[in-house]
DNA sequence: TGTACATCAGTGAACGCGCGTTCACTGATGTAC
DNA sequence: TGTACATCAGTGAACGCGCGTTCACTGATGTAC
């Protein structure tokens, strides 16, 4: 089904967040504004106020929209009935892999003053995807503990640890040229570095 | 001493960089440009060019100070002749403490396109901060392997560790609202969150 | 000690650019009767 | 089935803003002789 060009786009909201995408794999954050947004999708530069209401709305819900692709990431190479420890590194390996596909996104997401935090979306797509790094650490022996939070600080330890692999990661300090430099490559030349 | 004002700074390099640190505190990463760096050290617009020549020149500056202040937080409570856990501890804590500290800095510091990758000063400072994390991973058992490469993949781990520890911190995953929302503070009430 | 001159450091006006927002508007759609 | 009207979605011109950069310039400093 085409459809013709009419006055109403139709499904403008889906297409902005779509053109927004677009624009951070191309351009990068700082090159995403509510003006080239519009004019990606076909539309007059005023037209995302209806939907968006600002700058952050439209963020808000195009970083939502990551977080919901890095669940997909973290567990789309399980099979089923994985183990623990095949559930935790899918989990580890996909979050990476998306940073790594996404440095603009994965910027976005985790900027300070770029979305809304209190975004109702947002916040439901951070939870899903934090429940799914959750249930990676089930079992992580990390904190042995008996006091309550134990198996917690495990879960953000985890959280701690891969998300900074991925940000190091993403902003080159674990890049061939910067490991060079670190002195990292003369130990280990083999290292799978990103980039 | 006092200086009279003259027609040349006579330290407007050193002005340059602190103006920029201000700013970063006070207004953010966003905020901070040529023309409100010039305008706080009490010059014209136009003169960081004499020393930075552009925008990146003086964001890496300001990146490879952050990356000497990062030092010095991870070594700032060490006692003489401290034990590896202490000096690990040390480590961890100042290097979380720097980024709740100054987030912005911070922010600057790990961004992608921010910065000229291979200035020197930078390059050396980044450097620098490295090692004293290396100091710190000295003995982690992390890695238990005999494989050549064993003792860096451990302190690449308590690297991104720690950095995703500080990096959730500052962008907010880790304060108390979030964490509420996340289920956190009803398993653990106490939890030192930040923010 | 003085003078000429090159170099360095900072000035201030002007440029074009892209930005978010406002405003009065108009075309399309939905609903009540 | 038709008509009136409210509401919604998108338009396009205009606004002021801060930005990095350019340009010809001038004041200050250093150096050679």
């Amino acid at each position: 089904m085409t459809k013709a060009k009419t006055y109403h786009h139709g499904n403008l909201k889906e297409a902005l967040i779509a053109s927004g995408l677009d624009i951070l794999a191309e351009t990068g954050l700082a090159g995403l504004s509510l003006r080239n947004c519009a004019e990606r999708a076909g539309v007059s530069h005023t037209a995302p106020k209806n939907h968006f209401g600002n700058l952050a709305g439209l963020l808000s819900a195009i970083a939502a929209r990551g977080y919901q692709e890095l669940g997909v990431y973290m567990q789309r190479n399980l099979r089923e009935g994985a183990s623990r420890t095949e559930r935790r590194n899918a989990a580890f390996e996909g979050y990476v892999a998306f940073a790594v596909a996404n440095p603009a996104l994965y910027e976005l997401m985790f900027a300070r003053d770029k979305t809304n935090k209190n975004d109702p979306e947002l916040q439901a797509q951070v939870g899903a995807s934090f429940l799914v790094l959750r249930d990676a650490a089930e079992g992580l022996d990390w904190d042995k503990s008996d006091q309550p939070g134990a198996g917690l600080r495990a879960q953000m330890m985890l959280w701690s640890l891969v998300h900074g692999f991925a940000q190091l990661s993403v902003s080159g300090k674990f890049d061939k040229e910067s490991m060079r430099h670190l002195g990292i490559l003369d130990v280990m030349p083999d290292f799978p570095y990103r980039g």
